[in-house]
DNA sequence: CGCTCATATCGTAATTTTACGATATTGGCG
DNA sequence: CGCCAATATCGTAAAATTACGATATGAGCG
């Protein structure tokens, strides 16, 4: 029985929804390029309105995958390691019956 | 300039994408469970209309993530073990910057 | 051929997502 | 305190997704 998704499952899946928007996919890159934290910087390289680039980051902070900071006037974000961290391993080990684990040893070269 | 996103990026997003809905990523984690294809089985698994599921299937074969082969009267989907390594390996060597390489030592033991 | 099973596709309603402008909220400055 | 910069949140319109029933399509059988 396949019934529903436990919680991880949720996450992930959760995560993988949050990512699969163009934009937001584009904010990951974004603050993955720009080591440092960002906040207004993002509002003023995509071409939205600044509301809608918060929401955006709201769904990636919810999902876990960015991390906020409030450093006085402003908000600070930043990748949040330990989810993406997460999300890889959990695709890493997913649907372990499906591929060969050749790729995992060709990842170590 | 992080400016748009490439058509690997475009095609990694595209799969987060279909994997996002609970749906869909059911239909998947069924489809692994099941090594053997299924299709009218998968209708009957789910609480929704054949019409619906079908839509789904769509979706992910799209994606690149199923592959769909008519066997006779019906369909048989199985796991696109190209397109999920495909997906594995982007996930992984995903923001590099991000999260230090333990985690990848760690899946080899 | 005519029928049935298994699916896909179409048209459409209900829901969700996305985006915007306007309006709070909060910290720092004079 | 009064003001400004930087964000978040709210209300709402537009667009996309999801789901359904009805209808097409295609293979195999009597």
């Amino acid at each position: 029985m396949s019934g529903r998704l436990n919680s991880d499952q949720k996450r992930l899946a959760r995560m993988l929804k949050a990512l699969g928007n163009p934009i937001r996919f584009q904010i990951m890159e974004h603050l993955a390029s720009h080591q440092t934290c960002i906040t207004n910087d993002i509002v003023h390289v995509l071409p939205l309105a600044q509301s809608t680039v918060s929401q955006h980051l709201k769904v990636l902070r919810e999902a876990g995958l960015i991390r906020g900071e409030i450093e006085g006037p402003a908000t600070c974000y930043c990748l949040d390691s330990e989810g993406i961290q997460w999300l890889k391993d959990q695709i890493g080990s997913w649907l372990p019956g499906c591929c060969s684990s050749e790729s995992q040893l060709i990842q170590l070269k």
